[in-house]
DNA sequence: ATGCCCGCTTACAGCGGA
């Protein structure tokens, strides 16, 4: 069973890419981010053409997630559950052949510090909430998105880089391995120890040319799922077509 | 130190992204 991650930015620029994606790869879940789109102009004839159901939770102009399964799914939770005036759209879990899916467009959080840190890091503690009870349920897990943290120094090309970034901060890495010691698994992490994966590079600067990435978007699995881990990693070609995302998808196989 | 590039919007400039 592979399950995918994709923030495609926008989905009316990137349809295009996006089927393609679909049709080289084929996961059997696709969790996407960064939608740009409301609920309603989602194009779901043109998915289901291309052989996917879809569950949408849209917003006007930014944020957005989806998921996007070959078998039907079903919606557990819609929004992050935690704070009943945040309105972002960033969140997004279902049940998809007896697993809980999630889809997670994680804060970015600049400029910090800030308020848009505050709120990075108040999300991160709901979701840390959140996750504890899908542990609590036993229930195979995968919490899949563009995490908008940059885990480790080896997960990117030159730390000083991104040094004062709110990616990097070691408030946002805190906060990211308190998941880790909840009991999740970084998929590509495990399969790929040593770093020096990217999943995202910077329109600016000549970043892709220059391989000037970092590993920003990650698959959780909660135990039950770690177990059934077969395989991870991220379509670097993506990146390179014309009218990519800044982002290429990240992936998990489990066994079936 | 700043902007580079990209997608979006009751758009033709400004904001958010990372």
């Amino acid at each position: 069973m592979r399950i995918a991650s994709f923030n495609i930015n926008g989905t009316n620029a990137r349809l295009p890419r996006l089927l393609e994606w679909l049709a080289e790869t084929q996961p059997d879940v696709a969790c996407l981010q960064e939608i740009k789109t409301v609920t309603e102009n989602f194009p779901v004839e043109t998915i289901n053409a291309a052989g996917y159901h879809c569950l949408v939770h849209g917003q006007k102009g930014f944020n957005g997630v989806a998921i996007l399964s070959r078998a039907p799914a079903t919606e557990t939770q819609r929004g992050l559950p935690g704070d009943d005036a945040d309105e972002q759209s960033r969140y997004l879990e279902a049940e998809v052949e007896g697993v809980r899916v999630a889809s997670i467009y994680l804060p970015n959080g600049n400029p910090q510090p800030g308020p848009k840190f505050d709120y990075k890091l108040a999300w991160m503690a709901r979701l840390h909430a959140h996750a504890a009870s899908l542990l609590a349920t036993g229930q195979p897990s995968v919490l899949a998105g563009d995490y908008n943290v940059i885990p480790n120094d080896d997960d990117i090309w030159s730390p000083a880089a991104m040094r004062d970034d709110a990616l990097m901060q070691p408030e946002s890495r805190t906060a990211y391995r308190g998941l880790l010691w909840q009991g999740w698994t970084d998929a590509i992490r495990a399969v790929h120890p040593r770093g020096g994966i990217w999943s995202y590079w910077d329109y600016q600067a000549g970043a892709w040319p220059r391989d000037q990435g970092f590993r920003i978007d990650h698959l959780l699995l909660s135990p039950g799922a770690a177990d059934r881990l077969v395989d991870a990693g991220v379509d670097r070609s993506v990146r390179g077509a014309e009218r990519a995302s800044d982002h290429a998808p990240a992936w998990a196989v489990l066994r079936r």
